[in-house]
Order: structure tokens, then C-alpha cells, then sequence
DNA sequence: TTCTAGTGACGAACAGCGTTCGTGTCAAGT
DNA sequence: ACTTGACACGAACGCTGTTCGTCACTAGAA
């Protein structure tokens, strides 16, 4: 902007933009993940919202996936445990797995980025050290235990994965309420399935409601249901052999 | 090569390379993702291998993601669906899911198309068929089925892009041998967990065995078994409530 | 047979990406 | 006062998906 030398009377310049660092950094990629999706998220785009070079950034943060990596910690942060009660642990996991992935689902489609690694932060082990204790406490033996939370994490994890691809392809198609969206949907998928020849696809022609009824929230209690019911299974099983 | 003029004599030399077609391209897509992952498939790749340039394939494919959406349609074609036999649907069901999950992830990580993508293709919409007629047979009221159907279907497609990962993992450190691979991320894993300190992880640390020893088909197995046993139990709880 | 319309092939280019290199700058330690 | 080292960052490399304009060639009409 300018070349001229700074007055020798005013020694130096503080600079007034605050330095770079990690923490900034996390929180503008969060910023950026929320506002446009994991896919928004460049180094570039980072780099220019903290007015700055992309180069920059690498003195903080050695790799994108390791930015990815540390903007999931700290959304896992979010997530607060509720007090364990082994006696209910059923609604318990219930009321964690909501809230997991209501946390989860709300920051976009971040959500990709734990079903392609294995979480070994501090807030994963965190609310794995919470799930395995409740499912021990709560009579399982630790294989299952283990197999457990780790079957539920993936649930978890998955469904707010494909929720957040609708979320993702309502965006592209300009629509911006949900409501409005899922009409659109229903009326596409709806009338798709309807024009399917019924000798070849009996069962989807002739039971049509209920394909396209259930919504986001209902899939995923229902396969909470299951999940958790199996578990039960387990245990009373478990219980009778002995 | 040569900017020498055909002789006159040969009035056409006809093409020796087979002309672009949708199926060849999506053929030679499918074998790149088997050989280098869904990140190495490129249009300029796919180009290369066919002798040509990039642009020439948006005559025969719209997009990249047309052109995953049809690979992965491709790969379906694969899962051969066994006679359907209501009365044992839990053995059915379960060795449907094991064939589709093998034949998934045995494409690399081909999965995580599916996972972004409602898939509408005729090879979907036959396995759908099939697993909503096995549950409806088996006595499911059908928004049951729907939903059980719905959730198998994304159990499946996750697992197989969460193995998947791993399978990158091995392959981007440089290891061939899957077995090499698990001694290498047991040793891993299991020493930084047996780093915590305990009375921040009393569970984790106490149970260590449970959490490293299962194995990826394991976990599989374990996770389609509570999906089961979940669907059973509402199929048991609806016939005694008559 | 000659002209024309249309289709597929494709070189070049655009805008963007993650990452690295080398240089510059500035503050702390000796 | 001088050196050292950490951070900042402009420029560049090689890659990406996709579009534009041009070219060759084939099929049908005149």
C-alpha cells in the first residue's frame, strides 16, 4: 500500500491485526464449514478470511486434514454427557445418541470427516470412555461393550452423514427451506416410484406411503430402536445362560 | 506423430482404436477406483487410458458425478439375490447383507458415493425390492419394513466405506499386507490407549483387550446382529399385541 | 453426385485446489 | 551489537472439473 518509512519518533508498529495461531485458525475453518460445508473448505479461503497468504497457515496446522481433524475435536466439545445411571442406561445412550448427533448434524456435512478416520482426540476418547462405561455398568461384557458403542458411534456418525448430503443437495438446488425441500422430494421420489412397473416391483408400488413417509427424525430413532433393543437382547441372554 | 498426408491410394483409414461410448468409459472409471480409490478416478485420467483428451467424455457422461453414480449402479449388478424364503428371513437378510457388503467393499471406497447419493438406479431399486419383500413377507407392518430396509442399507454402505478407510490408510503408509497393517495399527492404537491415564479413563483402560482385539468383519457382524435382533423384537411385540 | 446439417472428438483455456520453496522480517538470546 | 531462529508469505508447481470453439466426418436431402 505504502512505502514510506515508518516515522523514526513512533519506534514500531504494532500490528494490528491479532497474530496468527491454531485457535484462530480452527475457528475461521469452523465458520467456513458451517456457513458453506466441508466442501467450502479450502486453505485459501481460511488463509483469506484471516488476511493472509495460504502458506501462512502451515506454520499452525501441518496438513487440511489436520485442520478437518481439529475443527471435529472441537465440535465433539460441544456434546455434554448426562450424569451415568447405569440402572437406565437405555434412555441414557438414547438421550446421548440424540444429542451426539443433533451436535454432529448441526456443522454441515464436518460429519464425513469422522466416518474416514478413527477419532483419537481428546473429546472422542471423552465420550468413548462415557459410552464404554455405561454399557459395562450396565452389565454387558466388554466385548460387547466395545463392539457396542462402537457399532452405535458409526450409527451415529452415518446418519448425520446422509442427512446433511440432503441438507447439501437442497443448498445446490436453491431451495431454502427444509419444509419446501422435502415436498420437492416427496413429490419427486414419490411419483418415481409410482411409475414403476408393478410386475417387476410389487412390494415398492403396492406399499408406497410407507417408503416415503417416514422423515430425517424418524429413520434415525428407528434405527436407534433396533440398535439399542439388540443390545437389551444381549444382555437378557446373557443373563439367562448363567 | 507424422504430419504426412494418407496416401491417396488408402482412401480411409478407419479408427484402430474402438470408438467412446458410455459403457467404456465407465468401465475403465470402475477400474481405476479398484486400482487407485475414488480419489485417483479423474476425467483426465479416465481420458488418458482411453487416448483421448478430457473434453471428449462429456459427450457420453454429463458429469463426474453421473459418471461415480453409474459406476456404482455397475458394481450393484454384481450382488446376486438369494431365492427369498420368508420363513427363515433373518438368515436371508443376514446373508443379503453380507453379499452386498463384500461385493461393496470390494470396490475400494466406492462406498461413499452411496452414502452421498439417494440411489435411484434399477440395480438399487431390485435390492431394494428385494429387502422390502423379505421384511413385508416376514410379517412387518410396512413402514417397518421401509425403515428397517432403510437402515440395513445405510449399515451396510457405512461399514464398508469405514473399512474402506483403513484400506487407504494401509496403502498411503507404504503396507501391502492387510496382516502387517493390523499388527502395525494394534500396536498403535493399543499403546496410546494404554498410555491414558487411568482415573481419566478407568473403562478404556480397564478393558483394553475388548476395545483393540475385534476385527473389521467382527464388528460387522456384531452391528448387522443387533440391526437383526432389534427387527425381531418388534416383529415379536406386534404379534403379541393381538 | 453434391450440398448441408448435425454429431462426436478434442486442444486450449479458466478458475480453483493443496502444498512447497525461498525470501523477507522481526524479536529474543548471547 | 550480532546472531539465530521462528513466523509470514509471494510465487510457483502440478493437479482438478468443466466449457468453448474448432475440426473431421457421416447421414440425409436435393
Amino acid at each position: 500500500m505504502t512505502s514510506v518509512p515508518n516515522p523514526p519518533w513512533r519506534k514500531t508498529r504494532k500490528p494490528v491485526k491479532p497474530p496468527l495461531s491454531q485457535e484462530a485458525i480452527v475457528d475461521v475453518g469452523l465458520r467456513i464449514v458451517d456457513a458453506e460445508g466441508l466442501d467450502g473448505l479450502s486453505m485459501r479461503r481460511v488463509a483469506q478470511e484471516l488476511d493472509t497468504g495460504p502458506a501462512s497457515l502451515y506454520a499452525h496446522v501441518s496438513n487440511k486434514d489436520e485442520l478437518i481433524e481439529l475443527i471435529y475435536e472441537k465440535v465433539l466439545g460441544e456434546i455434554v454427557l448426562p450424569e451415568a445411571d447405569p440402572a437406565n442406561w437405555q434412555e441414557q445412550l438414547r438421550a446421548y445418541a440424540r444429542q451426539a448427533h443433533a451436535v454432529i448434524a448441526a456443522h454441515a456435512d464436518l460429519s464425513k470427516a469422522t466416518l474416514a478416520k478413527i477419532p483419537t482426540g481428546p473429546n472422542a476418547l471423552r465420550l468413548g470412555e462415557y459410552m464404554y462405561g455405561l454399557l459395562i455398568e450396565a452389565g454387558l461384557p466388554p466385548l460387547d461393550a466395545s463392539l457396542g458403542m462402537d457399532r452405535i458411534s458409526l450409527y451415529i456418525a452415518s446418519d448425520a452423514f446422509e442427512g446433511s448430503q440432503h441438507y447439501a443437495h437442497m443448498r445446490a438446488a436453491g431451495i431454502t427451506s427444509p419444509d419446501d425441500y422435502m415436498k420437492h422430494l416427496l413429490e419427486q421420489i414419490g411419483g418415481y416410484y409410482r411409475s414403476l412397473p408393478p410386475e417387476m416391483f410389487p412390494y415398492m408400488t403396492g406399499n408406497l406411503d410407507a417408503l416415503v413417509e417416514p422423515n430425517g427424525e424418524d429413520r434415525f430413532e428407528f434405527g436407534l430402536d433396533l440398535l439399542i433393543a439388540g443390545l437389551e437382547m444381549r444382555l437378557a441372554r446373557m443373563r439367562e445362560s448363567f
